[in-house]
RNA sequence: GGUCUGUUGGUGAAGGGGUUUAACACAUCACCCUCUCAAGGUGACAUUCACGGGUCCGAAUCCCGUACAGACUACCA
């Protein structure tokens, strides 16, 4: 029985050829130097910190290149499949501003000439593949049971000797194309097997973009291709689809790079150019117990792309930091190029760093708030009204009922030379500015005054100052002139540095006279600027709020 | 067990044989500025690059070994 009557046995319904399918996915016409790059998640549900940095720099790649980023979904394993998978998956590639140019954009809908995209509905590709194989005798069908299997794997433990289906432990390899035959038509299930060329002795070089040279033993194991589902293993599939799809830069986590000789050699096998790798270092995180660790989708709530959503934290913010964390000179380059973005900067495997970097929130939530300080006021009320309408519905209806108000909020301490860096996600912006609101202002609140505790004192500032040199019209200086006034009459010190030799010699300083204003009209003591809240605030607000503590 | 990879301050890291007394950034601390806070400014923060050998006039940088960590070693991706 010849391989081809073996094969036509296996795969009696596929009539097209991979010379056809050459045809149908033709070579891309593109510019010199462009990157066809691609993110290929299981469809698990939710993209983890690390997948993100991986689709980031898929990304950018392709588009520093004018090159083609696309989205395949990799489902050929029914068990890991999540329902609304896909979606999960295209929503927060959205919330993250990576646009995909090819491939899935829905449950139902892709887009792009090299489809389809999703690997379950590519079955017949795979098919005509492993046929080619099977004919050219470089693939057989496997009959071993997962209790064979499981055997062999008991005996090279206890030999000590390499763990795999190889060498003479592959014992389906020696079987007879008749003895195949005649065990599937009997009904016996059964996979497909690479018959691997490879010698275990050899050494194979595979150039990372981002190690470097790395050298390999060949690979000898006669690895599954086709599973008894009918569908590919990764490997198999990753051949076809980056093939056919004509990927030139495969961009994965480097849990993928002990498989790279495989994959290496499948190209070899079908005497395809095979694509350039880069294999990205793991996120680490540091664990309660000291010790580092893969971030984690169920233990760390940050590693899911969703949870900076959720917080508010401003997309182009996760991107700057995510820019940071893959080249490393972006921050200096940033630093001196504040008014040019990510896209102005070109991506550099050489600059990342080769080892799993630290995912560090602080240097994120540093970055948001440095990258929140530095847009418009009109711009943050936009976007904190887009956030609060999907997170914190109340607080929306305040806000649209209070736009320019809020606007003013928010623009306090904004338009300077250096802005103030408050606010590190919309989420945290109304602990900040709550009290500018009378919706807000009321109930039992909690005032946090300084020094000055004394009840009567506190009632003949505030009645002093309101009474006699509150004035709406005062310009700030105006106005800290008189709280200084204020301080004097009452018999505070003016002077803070005088305040500061002798503090004995005076009952407090202006500075606690402030305080006690800044706590009557807001209960903290922290706040910006005074005079500007006292301005938004205005007379009416202000001597109402004051009521409750003049006698 | 085998195969790969990595290890520079609290963190991200630069540097790949000699102008490095190890850049820069985040964090921390101190001081300054200052009506509070934030911001900003100034300064402090690794006598040393996991450890042990070797090569060399000279090593964080090259070589060997050890330790530790991670990945892979599935009909998972």
């Amino acid at each position: 029985m010849t391989n081809k009557e073996l094969a036509d046995l296996i795969f009696p319904n596929v009539t097209k050829t991979i010379e056809d399918y050459e045809k149908i996915y033709p070579k891309r016409d593109l510019p010199e130097g462009a990157v066809v790059s691609r993110f290929a998640p299981s469809p698990t549900g939710f993209v983890h910190m690390g997948s993100l940095r991986s689709a980031f720099i898929a990304k950018k790649v392709p588009k520093d290149t004018n090159g083609v980023f696309f989205l395949r979904i990799e489902d050929t394993d029914g068990a890991r499949t999540v329902e609304n998978g896909i979606q999960g998956i295209i929503d927060d590639l959205k919330n993250f501003d990576i646009t995909i140019d090819e491939g899935v954009i829905s449950q139902e809908e892709q887009i792009g000439s090299y489809g389809p995209y999703i690997q379950s509905e590519r079955k017949e590709i795979y098919e005509t593949f492993a046929k080619y194989l099977i004919e050219q005798g470089l693939a057989y069908p496997c009959f071993c049971s997962a209790e064979e299997i499981d055997e062999i794997r008991k005996m090279q433990e206890l030999n000590k000797e390499r763990i795999g289906y190889y060498g003479s432990y592959a014992k389906c390899r020696f079987l007879t194309n008749e003895e195949r035959a005649e065990r599937i038509k009997r009904g016996d299930p059964y996979i497909i097997r690479l018959k691997s060329p490879g010698d275990f002795n050899k050494k194979i070089v595979l150039n990372d973009l981002v190690r470097g040279k790395i050298e390999f033993p060949e690979n000898d194991l006669d690895i599954v291709i086709i599973k008894s589902d009918g569908l590919p293993l990764y490997h198999f599939a990753h051949l076809v689809d980056d093939h056919l799809m004509r990927t030139t830069h495969v961009i994965r986590g480097d849990e993928w790079i002990s498989s790279t000789p495989v994959h290496l050699q499948l190209f070899q096998v079908f005497g395809f150019e095979p694509p350039k790798y880069a294999h990205l270092g793991t996120v680490m995180k540091v664990d309660e117990n000291g010790t580092r660790r893969k971030l984690s989708k169920r233990k760390d709530p940050e590693a899911a792309v969703s949870y900076y959503h959720q917080k508010g934290i401003p997309v182009e913010a996760v991107n700057l930091y995510l820019m940071t964390i893959a080249n490393t000179n972006f921050e200096a380059w940033w630093d001196q190029n504040p008014t040019l973005g990510i896209d102005d900067f070109k991506f550099d495997f050489k600059k990342m760093s080769v080892s799993g970097s630290l995912f560090d929130l602080e240097k994120l939530l540093n970055i948001s708030k440095t990258y929140i300080s530095r847009l418009a006021a009109t711009e943050v009320y936009n976007r904190l009204l887009v956030w609060a309408k999907e997170y914190d519905s109340e607080f929306a209806s305040i806000l649209e009922k209070y736009k320019d108000y809020t606007i003013s909020i928010l623009n306090i301490e904004r338009e300077q030379k250096k802005p103030r860096k408050d606010y590190e996600s919309f989420s945290t912006i109304k602990n900040y500015i709550w009290y500018m609101y009378d919706e807000y202002f009321t109930g039992d609140l909690e005032y946090q005054f300084g020094k000055i505790q004394d009840s009567e004192e506190i009632s003949r500032i505030l009645k002093t100052y309101i009474e006699k040199y509150y004035d709406y019209n005062d310009d700030k200086e105006t106005w800290f002139n008189k709280v200084k006034e204020l301080s004097k009459e009452l018999g505070y010190c003016t002077d803070m540095k005088e305040y500061r030799a002798n503090p004995d010699n005076y009952p407090g300083s202006v500075a606690d006279i402030s305080t006690v204003i800044r706590v009557a009209t807001t209960t903290s003591s922290m706040t910006p600027d005074l005079f500007e809240i006292l301005r938004l605030l205005g007379k009416d607000r202000i001597q109402k709020r004051f009521e409750k503590f003049i006698k």
